[in-house]
DNA sequence: AGTGAGCGA
């Protein structure tokens, strides 16, 4: 009656009810998120270099890559606080031509006795809107 | 501890 009504409607809108013994739910693996973010970013002319000694400064750095191109920026990420390497930077040449060289010259090779890893470096988080007091410093290019 | 993956004043 009423009481099945209701139950059988349950069921039938998924809810407690619900068991499927056999089914060719083979799902189809919807992966927009690995379509969407390549763990390698496109080609660019900056650099993420990871694996780095802490005590890889950001001339070090530049040094090293500097043998496969011209060297535009170079920066090692640091701790503003503490002041000691995050043990990761950034590359930046002057073409894509030699960010490409770079790549090729310094991934998986050693730097201050560290292997370190090259790779194109994703598009910069968007600039924090500068305040009305002491506007903070973008970044110079 | 600079303890080791990562995307930056």
């Amino acid at each position: 009656m009423a009481m099945r009504a209701a139950a059988a409607a349950a069921a039938a809108r998924g809810g407690l009810g619900r068991r499927v013994f056999s089914t060719f739910n083979f799902a189809p693996p919807p992966n927009p998120a690995a379509a969407a973010a390549p763990p390698q970013a496109e080609p660019s002319t900056n650099l993420f270099v990871s694996g780095l000694n802490k005590r890889t400064t950001t001339d070090g750095l530049r040094e090293a890559f500097s043998k496969f191109g011209e060297v535009a920026h170079a920066r090692v990420v640091t701790d503003p606080v503490h002041g000691y390497s995050k043990g990761f930077g950034f590359v930046r040449y002057t073409t894509l031509d030699e960010a490409a060289e770079g790549i090729k010259g310094m991934d998986g090779k050693f730097l201050d006795g560290w292997v370190i890893f090259a790779e194109y470096a994703r598009p910069r988080q968007p600039r924090p809107p500068p305040g009305e007091n002491g506007a903070p410093p973008s970044p110079r290019y």
